[in-house]
DNA sequence: ATGAAAGCGCTAACAA
DNA sequence: TTGTTAGCGCTTTCAT
């Protein structure tokens, strides 16, 4: 027998489909029906249960619903912090296009602790999510990876899916769904850029060491340098971490130890945000002494005063085509093609007030 | 007779307590006492049970769980938007602390939708959330109002709770529990600091007219005013929204028609770097020519220059307490002096560098 | 320390 | 169009 009263501090048991069945007059079947709209029942008859409904302040148990089959209409998104703009943005993305498919978004914030993250991917399938959708660069760990395939797998034999979200796959034989952009190819064109406008001694400022997205804004910046055949200097590359705090504080180190450079690749906005303020506090001009771009295209860098050259995300729509990736197999007509469970989205270079030709500049070099 | 399968597209039926306790050799009950840790079970058993659970890859289902009387470990957290930081920081907060008490999140967006935030409230009440948030000011509605009540009080009925979150009560009767900050206090000394700096024509700028939090915002600031014997006028009062792009456009349009005075009020610090925008456009000087104060104290008013001076608020702490306030009575233990279900944060100025007295103003007056 | 079995609230197959 | 009822997966009481 079950443990539970079922009845509350006042006696008052909530009501069921019983209740509204018994009170109408009818069956918990017919209840079902016109709680569901899936079904024909009598005009007079589904006035009678909705009335029921009404006076009991009957709410259906999604619970219940879910055990019996139904889809709990729940996506998970797992990303390391809703304050930090680049996550919030995809944030907004997924809570969009699940509310449009009537899904409610389970949120969870890492912290950038990869052992949190792997817990909440466990407690989403607890609850039976559509879909699980991780945000965001990861690292290499091979145990971490490894668990987390495994994760996907056990997601996957429950109908659900993983869905990697501006990271790198899994392996070929994991099944997840993913959404990327092209980050390479935007660190690339943005060092071009660089490079195009006479500067040839580059600063890469912050980003994670271990993270896939400091590692591929990292490959776009070598590759266009090596292609402009400009020699490569391990102290012009300074990673760290993706905060405003870091990147005023190692610029100013920077600053301090003399180190030479005409132009900065900050490795996101903020960043860059931090840079400035550095720059400017050391009364390095933007952009007449230095240059300085960005990376991610978040509203501070249009707030920014020059306005940041930098390079544009579509993370709200990564957070959309993340859960549009995820169930189309679900909520689509079976006549689409196949989905092929992978998105690329393109990124390009927003050319604002940050960037000026070498040429103009003095001094530091 | 339920109706699916139980079996996905490769014949493979997901494994529940039955085939756990059938491989491991032992009855259900003594699955879910290993599950659950809460039970004695003999060291040799527990070990084989665990051993099945990993080979077949066994994840509980938390719906099922739920329905046999456990609580779902989940809270509802409803805000405008989760890119505005306001509602972050507060969304933030929530999560941590739900996090805390090994607790999941839902989250959904209303962008403002008195009737999305409806429709969520009974989402949330019908997957049984433990505390359902609704944060932010809200309109004085009377349909809305009503409603709102009458689901939170079916909330209560549930054993819920609902938590209003920086918005004003839904009267005496209703049961709710709620999280306040002192907003009007914090306008008050606004402006208060901003007279005493021999500032006499105040532009109140931004915020939604309707909005509770604008009006008290409004009354602290008109309070101040009145305290000090400075003359209100209308032409003034400039409300209309909380963004960036209200924040310049109607600080150029103030500018152009002309209007006289020597600082500007900013509804909230978002709406402030939209008027230092429209003023550094029009060769007005912060806080030479014009002395400007936000509301809130979020990043960017530490990132603009002049650092903005502006009021703190705790969102995120007001988060924290949002689901606090709603769950003590769950989670504590029994011998705490039972909690009022309201809690009230003080609000600060933090003066920064936007303001200067009125004697060093030149034109505009 | 363990097992048997009822029941949580709902949906849908089947019967009428 | 409506009713009857099994069963979704789990926890817990009660018995052993």
């Amino acid at each position: 027998m079950g443990r539970q009263s079922g009845t509350d501090a006042d006696g008052q048991r909530r009501s069921t489909v019983t209740d509204v069945a018994r009170r109408a007059g009818v069956s918990t079947a017919t209840v079902s029906r016109v709680l569901n709209r899936n079904y024909p029942v009598a005009a007079a008859t589904r006035e009678r249960v909705e009335k029921a409904i009404q006076e009991l302040g009957y709410v259906v148990n999604a619970h219940a619903r879910a055990l019996a089959g139904v889809s709990g209409r729940t996506v998970g998104i797992i990303v390391n912090d809703v304050v930090d703009p680049f996550y919030a943005y995809i944030a907004r993305g997924v809570e969009r296009e699940a509310s449009r498919g009537g899904r409610l978004c389970l949120v969870c914030c890492t912290q950038g602790d990869p052992q949190r993250e792997l817990a909440f991917v466990e407690l989403m399938h607890e609850r039976r999510a559509d879909a699980v959708i991780v945000v965001g660069g990861s690292v290499a760990d091979r145990a971490y990876t490894d668990e987390l395939a495994r994760r996907a797998t056990e997601l996957d034999a429950d109908g659900s899916k993983l869905v990697l979200c501006g990271r790198p796959p899994l392996g070929e034989r994991v099944p997840t769904a993913s959404v990327e952009y092209d980050n390479e190819g935007g660190a690339f064109a943005l060092t071009d850029h660089l490079l195009t406008q006479g500067h040839e001694r580059v600063l890469y400022l912050g980003g994670p060491p271990g993270l896939s997205t400091t590692r591929d804004r990292l490959a776009g910046h070598r590759r266009a340098l090596e292609l402009r055949g400009a020699e490569p200097d391990s102290a012009l590359e300074q990673p760290g971490a993706f905060s405003r705090a870091f990147g005023a504080r190692r610029m100013a180190e920077v600053l301090r130890q003399g180190i030479r450079f005409t132009a900065v690749f900050a490795a996101n906005d903020i960043v860059a945000a931090g840079a400035a303020q550095a720059l400017e506090e050391a009364g390095v001009r933007v952009p007449q002494d230095v240059s300085l771009v960005g990376y991610d295209d978040v509203p501070v860098a249009q707030e920014m005063r020059p306005r940041l050259t930098t390079v544009h995300v579509p993370l709200e729509e990564m957070g959309r085509q993340a859960v549009r990736v995820a169930l189309r197999d679900e909520d689509e007509d079976p006549w689409r093609e196949p989905a092929t469970g992978v998105v690329r989205l393109g990124t390009h270079i927003v050319v604002r007030d940050s960037v000026a030709p070498r040429g103009t500049h003095r001094g530091r070099m």
